[in-house]
DNA sequence: GCCGTTTTCGGCCCGACTGTTTTCAGTCG
């Protein structure tokens, strides 16, 4: 479900592209500052209107009287003129053109002037036909890179992001648990495994009736008419009794199975998966003679389990598993002898290490992101606002960190005389330049609780270089914790290169936490990577690099990632009291 | 186009890198 501030975002993205097409500067990050705004905005856009018309719009930062005309505009009209205006000059799909790593708008306007090229189509075929290279400006490199970003896009297209289905999930869950005829509901697949991208969704219902144990029509044809004729339907691909499918107009497909009740377990075993997790559950019933499919485990024609997960695992003499360990990698076998780990939880995370406050040009102050913490039972944030060589965005200099620290200390005083336990660490996430080196003196890193170092700069070093590159920096004492230590963007841009198991050995020797990014793009450590982390004796931090307080609620795509890879309270440094926390970290 | 304890006009969002050039444009963070 877009809500209608994203939707306004959007326009607002694509209009400050084409404004940057005419070479009109300022005005383009005016839009992008207010897309920005809408888009962490609490509040939907549309109430704030309805409740203070044009003036209360005006009063959101970012947007002033030119802009609150334009949502106005689009809450009565569904459009914006202007955008309409601009789109006429340069018609092409700027969204999805600057999708590929290395286009822009510049790149993107000269091309369709050139080649007419106005989409990705056109954008692939013509540099597959070689006619960009000549092009002035272009070349043969240009033409490859830009041939590989499009071979990586459709790599990851039609899947999205964890972060981003979520939310849709708990929405449509939420409307069919109002429907009176549903008894059960689960959510199946990947995303109750938590996989990084999705595909589709599963649901799958069962029917409140407790005379009929098998769905009658009517029940069943009630949740299925309701199902496909929900607001955000675009498209009905299939409609039955058992089973309907779905496309929301974020894309999304969705399909939704009634089950018998007998069955739910069974059911929800066999669509969880994952398909070999599957193959090696069933191999383990055969072995035993008996039958395991989505109906129930079966010994010949009787059926012996299939209510629930727990009963069909216990009668397979396995320890249940939670369903971000079923992949099929040594999970079963562990379960078989009943020794799984037990798997960090949402619950044992007592605080966020990574997040941005004002001082970097975040949205939140640091009392702002500390009463949000505060919410979320934490008993500390560690602010780690970006250091002075990130200057776009408002990185700090050592000056600016000894004013940041005691503003740090005044409120940490404050929460001491209300007697609360809470308390704010001041971090920093420096950055690691081209060489090594970090871009903050050591006598200013020593201030700090912690620092935190990341690669934003150089991403194409090769491997050995880039490699050394990160471990120069781990060796500086100062520097505690990793930030997002691969550098990928789901969907946009691959890891770097980089000798991780080398990186592991080094982070062993100097102690240096690798961070779990919680950002729905970012999920960097990735769950194999934490694995490998884990079994090397590396310990790790789950943060959520948040840039609005409302982001700190990432944190539980961190830990799903982190229970993918495995990892244990004690694997995890933030699961530690503060003062364990203080200690280790000193 | 937005903003303001440097306030109603004149600053903002800079610097590195890449790939293309032969002095620079476009992209990215």
């Amino acid at each position: 479900m877009k809500n209608i501030n994203s939707k306004i975002a959007n326009l607002f993205y694509e209009i400050a592209n084409f404004l940057k097409m005419e070479e009109i500067s300022f005005k383009p990050f005016a839009y992008e500052r207010a897309a920005l705004t809408l888009e962490s905005l609490d509040e939907d856009v549309g109430r704030i209107y309805e409740q203070g018309g044009k003036k209360a719009l005006e009063k959101i930062p970012g947007i002033g009287k030119s802009i609150a005309e334009k949502i106005e505009e689009y809450l009565k009209t569904g459009e914006i003129k202007y955008y309409h205006k601009l789109k006429k000059k340069v018609p092409i799909d700027i969204e999805e053109l600057t999708r590929v790593e290395g286009m822009g708008p510049k790149r993107a306007k000269i091309l369709y002037e050139k080649l007419g090229i106005k989409n990705l189509k056109d954008l692939e075929k013509k540099a597959k036909a070689g006619k960009i290279a000549p092009l002035f400006g272009f070349g043969e490199k240009t033409e490859k890179n830009i041939l590989q970003g499009i071979s990586f896009l459709k790599k990851s297209s039609g899947r999205f992001l964890l972060g981003e289905i979520l939310p849709i999930v708990s929405e449509i869950e939420k409307r069919l648990r109002n429907l009176k005829e549903i008894n059960e509901i689960s959510v199946a697949g990947s995303i109750r495994r938590k996989k990084e991208t999705i595909g589709d969704i599963d649901f799958l219902v069962t029917i409140k009736e407790f005379k009929k144990p098998i769905p009658t029509r009517s029940s069943a044809e009630k949740i299925m008419d309701f199902f496909v004729s929900m607001k955000d339907v675009i498209k009905v691909w299939g409609k039955g009794p058992t089973k309907s499918s779905i496309r929301l107009e974020s894309g999304l497909d969705i399909d939704l199975r009634v089950v018998p009740q007998k069955s739910y377990g069974a059911a929800l075993q066999y669509f969880t998966g994952s398909k070999e997790h599957n193959i090696e559950t069933r191999k383990i019933a055969m072995d035993m003679g008996l039958k395991l499919s989505e109906y129930g485990l079966f010994k010949g024609r009787k059926m012996i389990a299939g209510r629930s997960e727990k009963e069909i695992y216990r009668i397979l003499k396995m320890q249940w598993m939670p369903p971000e360990m079923r992949e099929n990698q040594g999970e079963i076998e562990l379960a078989r002898v009943y020794k799984l780990p037990k798997i960090v939880e949402v619950s044992d995370i007592k605080g966020d290490l990574h997040c941005h406050s004002k001082w970097d040009g975040g949205v939140n102050s640091i009392l702002e992101l500390s009463e949000e913490a505060l919410k979320m039972e934490y008993k500390y944030l560690g602010i780690s606002d970006h250091t002075k060589f990130l200057r776009i965005e408002h990185g700090l200099n050592e000056k600016q960190l000894s004013l940041q620290k005691k503003e740090i200390d005044k409120l940490n005083s404050e929460f001491r005389i209300q007697d609360s336990e809470f308390r704010v660490f001041q971090g920093a996430e420096t950055n690691i330049l081209k060489d090594g080196s970090i871009d903050i003196k050591d006598e200013a890193l020593k201030k700090l609780d912690y620092a935190i170092a990341g690669i934003h700069s150089s991403f194409k070093m090769r491997k050995k270089e880039m490699t050394d590159r990160i471990i120069k920096a781990m060796k500086n004492p100062y520097i505690k914790i990793i930030s997002h230590p691969t550098g990928r963007i789901l969907k946009k841009r691959d890891e770097y290169q980089v000798d991780f198991p080398k990186i592991l050995r080094a982070a062993k020797e100097f102690k240096t936490v690798l961070e779990i990014n919680s950002y729905p793009e970012r999920l960097d450590l990735n769950d194999n990577k934490i694995r490998q982390a884990k079994e090397a004796g590396v310990k790790m931090v789950i943060n959520t690099d948040a840039h609005h307080k409302n982001q700190l609620h990432y944190m539980e795509l961190g830990v799903f990632q982190a229970r993918r890879g495995w990892a244990e309270k004690k694997d995890i440094i933030n699961t530690k009291s503060q003062d364990k926390l203080l200690k280790y970290l000193k």
